[in-house]
DNA sequence: TTGAAAGCGCTAACAA
DNA sequence: TTGTTAGCGCTTTCAA
């Protein structure tokens, strides 16, 4: 391997003159700065980043952590796409660790990126508890920005989207469409999103609706076989709510599956705002979830940037298609 | 920040005591182990991995580029969930830079993962020529390895996907459903995956197709368009073949909205085996892509298990589902 | 404008 | 079994 030193003997000059070459500053001399640039050329020299960034003590990565349970979801590739690109908008780089399935192996995973020495870090947190997050944000070294979920300390690394809002301003749509008995098919616990969801479904819906929810995993399989559940229960709706586009999707197979029309028998509307939606038959009403926005804050949060953190959670938009209709008069059971 | 030489301090040993009890030497005396291990817990010591892999001169991460033109393909959530699967499994951690949309940023994402000292880097290259790849490879001081598109040198380095057989499988039951008028949707070039398929639509079908090809660039709303303009030309057809399921997926909506039946008036197909295909009415033809398997290799040779490179393509497997049908005795127009 | 030397935090001979 | 010492490849004072 070539180092530093070889370019500067190569070259007939200090290692020093060979760092400030190429760090840019200008106190070199223009005819040493070719000599420098020529044994670069010739060597193959590539800087070690390892030791700069040790000498330097900084870094220019940006680490990003998730469970990969959510790798399926369309929040996936939303959320890498606009991390890997605000970061390299401020000239860092991403780095991506695996949270995979439980808290330790989460904590595990900042551990690595901060160890790592990553310029900050972005936790989109499945497992990991309140408490854990904020002795981490506290403890660390460079900032960590919690995405998705409130946390009830730091605001200032703290992101967050406020799905109880969206999932009050769906079921307002819905409710508005006349429908009065509405199921819900729920995500895969825990999970901040699905509970706020969930619970804002609860506050609105009609308090005899305790029977009409169904456990689904994010899934397209598991919202196929919650709406299936739904279906044959003894409790009839004319509306159902997924806590995403996916189950929504499958929940839409499954009702067609069974004869009934979607949205004339049931309406169904979802989370997040999936592409694929648009193309379903019918399209899918849902809630377009800010995701580049959560994650542009974040990153520029960590990069500096004279940046208010927003003070309140980010909402969503209502996305209206044709998977809503008005509440018929009849329901299916 | 706390370094190893507080520790050493703490626990009054020496730094290399200290790094031979991390290091799971078992040369220490346990009374000794247990004095370092409660100076680490007391300062609460974190070492720091550039430091150590500046020392060892070897690094735990695995590099992986793609472009960003990928992120929204259904590759992409399969590649990287893979890809962090495989790594983990082998006690290396993924790191991923961006190759955005050009050969040169392609090329400078592969520097830096080399730069960073890497064990390995995968590389899902969209623009990068094969003789640029062969050098980086060749002067690459650890493991390149390239993946989907076959290169003619270094089959060491080199995990592909045999799409052109792919296309030939796609292409051989489109005929025996007796369709002999089949159109095809592109991929954005360049790419490899696309330029294989094209070819074996090509040469499997009828020599007066030439006006049956649209341009697409992947997405959904692509194949939307590229349908519409297949189906408002003047050649007739009866199958229609996309590139991607996305695409495949667009279009058959693009049928829907022209009051096309699928696969009744019209068979669709795609490539991939998307989640949602399964789900989507009709449910999709599609060829499964063993991306799985690619990834697996491509880990495996990276970290130096004796396994051997698989001479020759991955291929497909054929994914048999609703929106192909048998070829109706009259086409659209 | 340049070079010498110390130091970033760690590992790994070598000696003790 | 432990400590001393010399690196890993780079940056950055400090002198010259």
């Amino acid at each position: 391997m070539v180092t530093m030193l070889d370019v500067a003997r190569c070259a007939g000059v200090s290692k020093s003159t060979v760092s400030r070459v190429l760090n840019g500053k200008n106190v070199v001399r223009e005819e040493v700065k070719a000599l420098v640039y020529k044994a670069i050329a010739e060597t193959g020299y590539r800087p070690n980043l390892l030791a700069q960034q040790l000498a330097t003590q900084k870094s220019s990565m940006i680490g990003l952590v998730i469970t990969n349970e959510v790798y399926n979801g369309p929040f996936f590739s939303t959320l890498v796409y606009n991390a890997a690109k605000f970061c390299e908008q401020h000239d860092h780089r991403l780095i991506f660790a695996d949270g995979k399935h439980s808290a330790d192996e989460e904590i595990n995973a900042i551990d690595f990126l901060v160890r790592m020495k990553c310029a900050g870090i972005m936790v989109y947190p499945r497992h990991t508890s309140q408490a854990q997050l904020e002795k981490i944000i506290n403890e660390s070294p460079v900032p960590v920005m919690i995405l998705n979920q409130q946390l009830t300390v730091r605001p200032d690394r703290n992101i967050f989207i406020d799905h109880y809002r969206g999932g009050e301003i769906m079921m307002d749509y819905l409710l508005s469409q006349g429908h009065s008995r509405i199921a819900y098919i729920s995500g895969k616990m825990p999970s901040p999103s699905n509970q706020a969801r969930q619970q804002a479904w609860q506050d609105k819906a009609s308090p005899d609706s305790a029977a009409l929810i169904a456990q689904g995993d994010w899934s397209m399989e598991s919202g196929y076989q919650a709406a299936l559940t739904l279906i044959d229960g003894a409790e009839s709706f004319t509306a159902l709510l997924a806590a995403n586009d996916d189950m929504a999707l499958g929940a839409i197979k499954a009702l067609k599956d069974r004869g009934l029309r979607v949205p004339q028998d049931i309406s169904v509307a979802g989370f997040d705002n999936a592409k694929i939606g648009h193309y379903f038959s019918p399209s899918l009403t849902t809630l377009d979830t800010p995701i580049e926005q959560m994650i542009q804050c974040a990153v520029e949060q960590i990069v500096n940037l004279p940046l208010d953190t927003p003070e309140h959670g980010l909402t969503g938009t209502l996305v209206v298609r044709d998977s809503v209709g008005p509440a018929s008069v009849s329901g299916p059971n």
